[in-house]
RNA sequence: GCGCCCGUAGCUCAAUUGGAUAGAGCGUCUGGCUACGGACCAGAAGGUUUGGGGUUCAAAUCCCUACGGGCGUACCA
C-alpha cells in the first residue's frame, strides 16, 4: 500500500514512544482525508486508535501535533479536538502520490498472503424468458465484484448456473406446441429468448382464462389461490404431464426442450456479450438436479438428517426451524440440489471461498445452505458467501414478468446506447463517422447504466425512474469517462505541437494551486478507495470515488490551464498530472467493467 | 403471529461501520468561455436523520419503544 513518508515515520515515532502498548507488526493509523470546510490535507483522528497506545485521545493528538510540526513534509498542522490536520508541503503530496502513477497502481495488490482463489456464481437465468433489468443489476454486480477482486489480486472463477429445468420451463414448451405453429427465431427474426418468453406470457394468459373459467363454475373456489387450483386446470395438468414426461425421457418433448434452451440460451449469449460477460464455466440445471442426493443417504446415515413419519428427511436447524431436504417420495427439493452443486463447484475449482449473488429474499435459504454444509462437516463451510442484493422498483412499483411490468434488458441497452448517439451526433455528428459515433454510443451508454446500477449499495431497494435513471450528466458514468476525453483530447493536442514530459524531469514544485494539491491528495487515495471496495465486496464506495476524483480534475481543469501555461515547464507538469489522473479513472472504470471512448 | 431488512433535503441516494458543522446528484433559483471540449464550473435555497426515551467524551449509526414500509416464514425455485 502506498503511503505518505511522514505518515510511515509516525507509525515509527507512535512505536518508540508507546513501547508499552505493544503494537502488532501490522499495526497501522487509518488515514483519513481532512474534510473540505477545514484546514488541510489529510486527518489523523486520535479518538480511533489512542486507546492502541493506552493512552488518551487528547494527549495522542498532543504527540501527534508535535511530530507533524516538526516535520519536513509538513506545512501546517493543527489539532481541534483529537483531530489533527495535517497540511503537507506541495512536493510531498506529488512526490508520494500521482510522481509515479505505475506504483500508485500497483499499490493496490493484496499481498500474496492474502490473495485467495474465489469462486463467484451470478446471473443464474431461467430458459423461459428473456433477463429484465433485475437481471442486469445481478450480471453487473456479479462481473464488477470479480474485476474488484481481480484487481487487488484475488483469483475468480466465474460460474453461472442456469435454471433449464422445472415446471416453469414447461410452461412456455407447452404454449408454444400449441400455439407456436413451428415459429423459429429465424422465421420471425425475434431473438430467441424473447420468442420463448412470449409464449411464456401466452402461457400466463391461457391459465388465467381457465381459471377464471373454473373460478366462475365452482364459486366455491373463488377464494383459493391460483397455485391451489392450478392442477384443477387442464393446462395445469396438462403441464405436469409434460415435466413428468420430461423426466421419464420422453422424445418428443426432449427434442421440443432442446431446440426451445438452445433458442433462449444463444439469445443470452448476445446479452452477456454486449455486457462483456464470460463465464468460466456455465453449469446446467438439467445436469445438476439430481446431485445432492447421495450426500443426503449419507448425511442419514451420519444422523446429520433424520427421516420423518411420512418419508420426508428433514434437519432441524434451531432456531431457523426445521427444514425438509428431501420429499416423501424421494425427489429433491431446491436446497438439494444446492448442497450437491455447491460440493461439485467445490471438487471442481477447490476455491479459498465461495460467492453467490442472490437477491435479498433468499437470505434465510442460504443461511440454511450454509449451515447444513456445516453441520455435514466440510472445512470449508466457513467460507461460504452470499452476497444478496435489493430489488429494482420501477416508479409504478415491482417489476413482474407475468404482468409484463418489467424493463426488459435488450430494450433497455438499446435505449441506453441510442440516447449516447444522440448526445454524440448532436455534439460532433458532423465531423465523425457514423461508425465512429455508433462505436462511442456503445460504450456510453452502457457505461452509464451500469454506473448508475452500482452507483447504489447492493443491498438498497432500488427505484430505476426511466425518466430520470436515463441521464449522461451530474454523477454518472459518462461524467468520469467525459474527464478522461478531456485529457486524451489535451494530449493530442499537446503531441501536435511536439510538447512532451519526461516522468523523471517533471518539476512538481511548480504546482501551487489549491485545485492541483487537492487532485494530487485525492489521487493518492486510490489503491485504498479499491481495497475497502474489495474488502466489503462493494462497488458503490468505488463509484463514489471516481466521481470524487472526476470532480477534482474538473475543478483543477477550469482553473488552471495546461497548454496556455505560463511556463513549458509548468504545462509539462500539468500534463504529468493529467496522464496520472487519467490512468487511475481508466483503470477505476475498467474495474467497473466499464470502458473508455477515446474520445465523445 | 414470529424472524430479517429498511425509514436521512421536494426526488434518488451517501455518510470511512460510534467521530468534527449529516454530504452528493437531480430538480429550483443566481452567475460563468475571444479559453485545453459547456456531457463542464462557481454560488444560493433546501434537514428536529419517522416520533419518543436511553447508553457516552461523541449517535443517522448501538439498546428500548411507538408508527410506517419491504422481504421471508413451502415436500416452489
Amino acid at each position: 500500500m502506498n503511503s505518505f513518508q511522514c505518515l510511515d515515520e509516525f507509525t515509527v515515532f507512535l512505536r518508540e514512544e508507546f513501547p508499552q502498548a505493544k503494537l502488532p507488526e501490522n499495526w497501522n493509523i487509518t488515514l483519513e482525508k481532512c474534510p473540505p470546510n477545514m484546514n488541510g490535507d489529510l486527518t489523523i483522528n486520535c479518538f480511533r486508535f489512542a486507546k492502541d497506545l493506552r493512552c488518551s485521545p487528547d494527549k495522542t493528538a498532543d504527540k501527534a501535533l508535535e511530530f507533524f510540526r516538526r516535520h519536513r513534509d509538513v506545512a501546517a498542522a493543527e489539532k481541534i479536538k483529537a483531530f489533527v490536520n495535517i497540511t503537507l508541503a506541495p512536493g510531498a503530496v506529488y512526490r508520494d502520490s500521482v510522481a509515479r502513477p505505475d506504483s500508485l497502481l500497483a499499490a493496490s495488490r493484496l499481498p500474496d498472503t492474502e490473495t485467495k482463489r474465489v469462486l463467484i456464481e451470478y446471473s443464474a437465468p431461467n430458459t423461459n424468458k428473456p433477463q429484465h433489468l433485475g437481471h442486469v443489476r445481478n450480471n453487473t454486480l456479479g462481473m464488477s465484484l470479480t474485476a474488484l477482486l481481480a484487481r487487488v489480486g484475488h483469483d475468480v472463477i466465474q460460474i453461472n448456473l442456469v435454471n433449464d429445468r422445472g415446471i416453469h420451463i414447461c410452461k412456455s414448451m407447452l404454449a408454444y406446441a400449441r400455439f407456436g405453429n413451428g415459429v423459429t427465431p429465424e422465421s420471425s427474426g425475434i431473438k430467441g429468448d424473447h420468442l420463448v418468453g412470449d409464449f411464456y406470457v401466452k402461457y400466463n394468459s391461457a391459465l388465467k382464462e381457465q381459471l377464471d373459467e373454473l373460478r366462475a363454475a365452482k364459486p366455491e373456489l373463488h377464494n383459493e389461490s391460483d397455485e391451489k387450483l392450478f392442477l384443477e386446470t387442464e393446462i395445469g395438468q396438462a403441464t405436469r404431464k409434460m415435466l413428468q414426461d420430461w423426466e421419464d425421457g420422453d422424445e418428443e418433448v426432449i427434442a421440443l426442450w432442446k431446440k426451445m434452451n438452445s433458442w433462449v440460451l444463444a439469445g443470452f449469449d448476445q446479452t452477456y456479450k454486449r455486457m462483456g460477460i464470460r463465464f468460466d464455466h456455465t453449469y446446467l440445471e438439467s445436469e445438476t438436479y439430481l446431485l445432492g442426493k447421495d450426500i443426503i443417504a449419507d448425511g442419514l446415515a451420519r444422523g446429520v438428517f433424520q427421516r420423518r413419519e411420512d418419508g420426508a428427511v428433514t434437519i432441524d436447524l434451531g432456531k431457523m426451524g426445521t427444514k425438509v431436504v428431501l420429499r416423501s417420495d424421494g425427489t429433491s427439493v431446491y436446497i438439494t440440489q444446492d448442497i450437491g452443486t455447491t460440493l461439485k463447484k467445490y471438487s471442481d475449482y477447490e476455491p479459498d471461498e465461495q460467492i453467490w449473488v442472490v437477491g435479498d429474499e433468499q437470505i434465510l435459504h442460504f443461511k440454511m445452505l450454509f449451515e447444513i454444509m456445516k453441520k455435514l462437516g466440510y472445512p470449508w463451510a466457513d467460507d461460504l458467501h452470499h452476497l444478496s442484493y435489493g430489488m429494482v422498483n420501477l416508479p409504478s412499483g415491482k417489476m413482474k414478468s407475468r404482468e409484463g411490468t418489467v424493463v426488459d434488458a435488450d430494450d433497455l441497452f438499446d435505449e441506453m446506447v441510442h440516447l449516447a448517439g444522440e448526445a454524440c451526433k448532436e455534439r460532433y455528428g458532423d465531423s465523425v463517422s457514423p461508425d465512429e459515433i455508433a462505436g462511442r454510443a456503445e460504450i456510453i451508454g452502457m457505461g452509464a447504466l451500469k454506473f448508475m446500477l452500482l452507483k447504489f449499495n447492493p443491498k438498497t431497494t432500488m427505484l430505476f425512474d426511466p425518466e430520470s435513471s436515463v441521464k449522461f450528466e451530474g454523477d454518472t458514468g459518462p461524467y468520469v469517462q467525459y474527464a478522461c476525453a478531456r485529457i486524451n483530447s489535451i494530449e493530442r493536442k499537446a503531441a501536435e505541437r511536439g510538447l512532451k514530459f519526461a516522468t523523471d524531469a517533471v518539476n512538481w514544485e511548480l504546482l501551487s494551486a489549491e485545485e492541483e494539491k487537492a487532485l494530487a491528495v485525492t489521487a493518492f487515495f486510490y489503491p485504498r478507495a479499491l481495497q475497502l471496495a474489495a474488502e466489503k465486496m462493494d462497488c458503490s464506495t468505488l463509484v463514489d470515488y471516481l466521481l470524487e476524483l472526476a470532480k477534482a480534475f474538473n475543478r483543477f481543469y477550469r482553473e488552471c490551464p495546461v497548454l496556455a501555461a505560463d511556463s513549458e515547464e509548468l504545462a509539462c507538469a500539468r500534463m504529468a498530472l493529467c496522464h496520472a489522473i487519467r490512468e487511475i479513472l481508466t483503470d477505476g472504470l475498467k474495474t467497473l467493467t466499464i470502458q473508455v471512448p477515446e474520445a465523445m
